[in-house]
DNA sequence: TTGACATTCAAACATTTGTTTAATACATAC
DNA sequence: GTATGTATTAAACAAATGTTTGAATGTCAA
């Protein structure tokens, strides 16, 4: 059952096989029979308290994604409060612990940022949401924080080309587990993900010419 | 029919389509019937042709995903060659150059990437074949071009960590197109790929510390 | 033209799919 | 205990799916 739901009725049972599935294969891959097994109830349960598969699919992202999504928010806030003063390293250093290590366990961040990358290959009703009440707020606030970091004659598509550039390397290193294991021959664990904040604070803020310099002070 | 393939025999049309369609909603969302349809040619065709539908998808990535990513290196080659003294920036430029702007077109480009992330997030018999014999490699070389560059005493985990930054760079502004175009307000129009090119290069060399210092010299 | 082979076609096939139904079990309030 | 509304079940349904079939069509050398 791959790691067990906390509440146990159906259809909460139902919503948690039902994202475990959708994440590791997608919407049409898997099918309303699986998951209802999986879920131990009855073929008809889904469409009882769902209506159809596609609501449920929507349910997966309102009830368990989204507040999941506001669960690393929250952390990164956290981590930014707990920072003596605002600097350029600890925001970054925010944004990488709390996506790259954050409150999740890791099946469940894997689960996560691979239902998120689906509504960005294809985008559904679930990307309105995904996009306009967590990412695009997130961005926003990133935005205004490394501002007052950059140097004046800074562009604002720049800037925000340089947001979008630490989201897409905390997401690639989330989401591309399987090749990036491949080509480095690690596994995701306790240590390589220490590994990879500090990957990311260094690469974020230094590229390439800040590298060999020793990690974070 | 979305470009129409260059070759008019119906196999070549079949896999044409079969590709377009399979990169924009994934394997199980198409339907042979939607691809023999596309191809102009009969249900039939795609279990004479190739067997079955597993065996067509098969092919696309051997007949024409593999192909692309091969002329996608060779301009990153010629890119390379093409300069007078091998420098880290040349190296970043020529990769950002060869995978956002190179030799594809802007559709084929999208549809190149689409089909490779959906490996990435379910991995099936191609993604064998896209690791081992494109990712991979590249990889590879791309490691042994920025290792004289690095410090001594640089790791070769935080090496390989580097290198698979600047790829997780490339494919998420390739990737991650709605998401981008919805933050940034941009359309991925020829000067929007200039202005990720360059980024993609400042970023990569002086991250968030270099920003604003103006782009390549 | 004939014969042999490769290709195309409409139709049918057997499963699998999401969804519905109608009967049953279960709970809670009166 | 009975009634009422909710939840679960097995069974059936209609539509869609990948695949197969066998006849028809085309191609090209002898």
């Amino acid at each position: 059952m791959a790691g067990t739901p906390k509440v146990n009725i159906p259809k909460d049972r139902i919503l948690y096989e039902a994202e475990t599935l959708f994440a590791k294969r997608g919407f049409y891959a898997v099918t309303v029979r699986e998951i209802t097994h999986a879920a131990h109830c009855n073929l008809a349960a889904v469409n009882y308290h769902f209506g159809n598969k596609q609501n449920l699919y929507m349910e997966v992202f309102r009830c368990l994604w989204k507040p999941r999504a506001k669960r690393i928010l929250t952390r990164f806030e956290s981590l930014l409060a707990a920072q003596k003063e605002m600097t350029l390293q600890g925001i970054v250093q925010a944004v990488a612990e709390a996506f790259i290590k954050g409150p999740l366990s890791d099946e469940e961040r894997l689960r996560h940022f691979q239902l998120m990358i689906r509504e960005m290959a294809r985008p559904t009703e679930a990307f309105e949401m995904v996009i306009g009440d967590v990412i695009g707020p997130f961005h926003g606030k990133l935005v205004e924080l490394i501002r007052p970091f950059m140097a004046r004659e800074i562009g604002q598509v720049a800037l925000l080309l340089y947001v979008q550039s630490i989201i897409g390397l905390v997401i690639h290193f989330n989401f591309a587990r399987n090749p990036v294991m491949r080509v480095t021959g690690m596994e995701y664990d306790d240590r390589f993900k220490d590994e990879l904040v500090n990957h990311v604070i260094q690469f974020s803020l230094s590229g390439l010419n800040g590298a060999g310099e020793g990690g974070v002070p």
